[in-house]
DNA sequence: AACTATTTATAAGA
DNA sequence: TTCTTATAAATAGTT
């Protein structure tokens, strides 16, 4: 529709096709606007140019993210839902985890006790009662120094420990790991087979799915179920 | 273009309105097509009817899931973010949670014990102790009933409770929850002023940031820093 | 779904 | 660029 009649192939000459993309850009722009408006229909029409500029027309009454939404929902063609579902499992993964923490912890209060066997309750008494022995020796100790001078200078230097164990295990976890690989929780908490030893290993998050060898010996250990 | 020209404004016609939205989408394929040949350009033309028809026409050498992306990087709109964002937000939260719970286990294992202040520790001291008890209890009852003809009946009966008090908490997180509410956590392991109570807490996730009013009593609380 | 009188879009030129 | 205009293309109403 023009001087005269054109074969469809790319222009060569790149002004003539700059040219040509902005009259029928705005053509085929007129006509979705017009089909919305006649027909009553929703239209999103989005183009790049060959330069990479960007324009759209979007109906009324809709917006772009409707829009993608309404078409997953009817073409049935994943766009993001795979990402999003790789989150909620890990989301969910920790939650488990969560779970498993929280009956450790409610055990320890003396709770839900019959989940556990013999084995598994005298492995868990020893552990408190060891846990017990330094709580007193730290109470004791605490009670010592609080009347000590330079009570406050050691704390903080204690304190400035434990922030780097926590800070050590928080990157051990890893706030990326959580979308690239799947954490795998492991509550290692080994009570070693030859007696009451005060050998307690504390919690960590392995990665890559393998638990630590070492800590697997005996069947007095007590681990989450 | 047509026997008469008409003014654009919605068909009311429900027959000509959809040959109308026919015709004209045919036309606007086409165009969107001649656009990509001859320009060289991307197109991603999606249409729904008003009957909820859908149709769309995309250019050569682009997925739909590469229009989107290209999309949000070109405009600037964000059409997922917010989603994946507040996602992530509530996985960090529920993170921050699980390293608490892990501190407050590695305390009752022993560890950690120099973040805790004397009344801390005299509060966890009672409360491991009196937790001892009960597993102590628990356990001398393993063993007398292990000889008992009824175990297995009695321990499934109390599996299944339970299993139950299990549930039941699950079902107060709220997988829902999760993305509706903002979770916020209280380790509510009230140890009661008076003395050395056997009152325990169970641990608990409270909706709406409220933290239960009850459990705040005295200054002998152990809870998570 | 075809037809065709008209309107509309646009290719080429200015 | 934008305007003009001859002409191709699209399509409204009809069959």
């Amino acid at each position: 529709m023009g001087r005269g009649k054109i074969e469809i192939k790319k222009i060569e000459n790149a002004t003539n096709r700059q040219v040509t993309y902005s009259k029928r850009r705005n053509g085929l722009f007129k006509k979705a606007q017009e089909l919305t408006v006649l027909c009553d229909a929703k239209v999103s029409l989005i183009m790049f140019s060959s330069t990479g500029k960007f324009h759209e027309f979007l109906g009324p009454n809709i917006t772009t993210k409707g829009f993608f939404d309404l078409y997953q929902k009817t073409s049935g063609i994943d766009l993001w839902n795979s990402h999003y579902e790789r989150m909620r499992e890990n989301y969910r993964r920790l939650k488990e985890i969560n779970k498993k923490l929280r009956r450790e912890i409610r055990q320890r209060m003396g709770g839900d006790l019959n989940e556990l066997n013999i084995k598994e309750l005298q492995a868990l008494e020893a552990n408190m009662d060891s846990a017990l022995l330094s709580i007193r020796e730290r109470k004791y100790y605490a009670i010592k120094t609080q009347t000590d001078k330079h009570k406050k200078k050691v704390r903080n230097l204690e304190e400035r420990h434990a922030n780097l164990v926590l800070d050590l295990e928080e990157k051990l976890e890893g706030e990326h790991g959580m979308v690239e690989n799947g954490g795998y929780y492991e509550s290692g908490m080994g009570v070693a087979a030859n007696g009451a030893s005060n050998n307690l290993y504390a919690l960590r998050l392995y990665q890559n799915h393998q638990p630590e060898p070492i800590l697997q010996h005996g069947t007095n250990d007590l681990r989450l179920a």
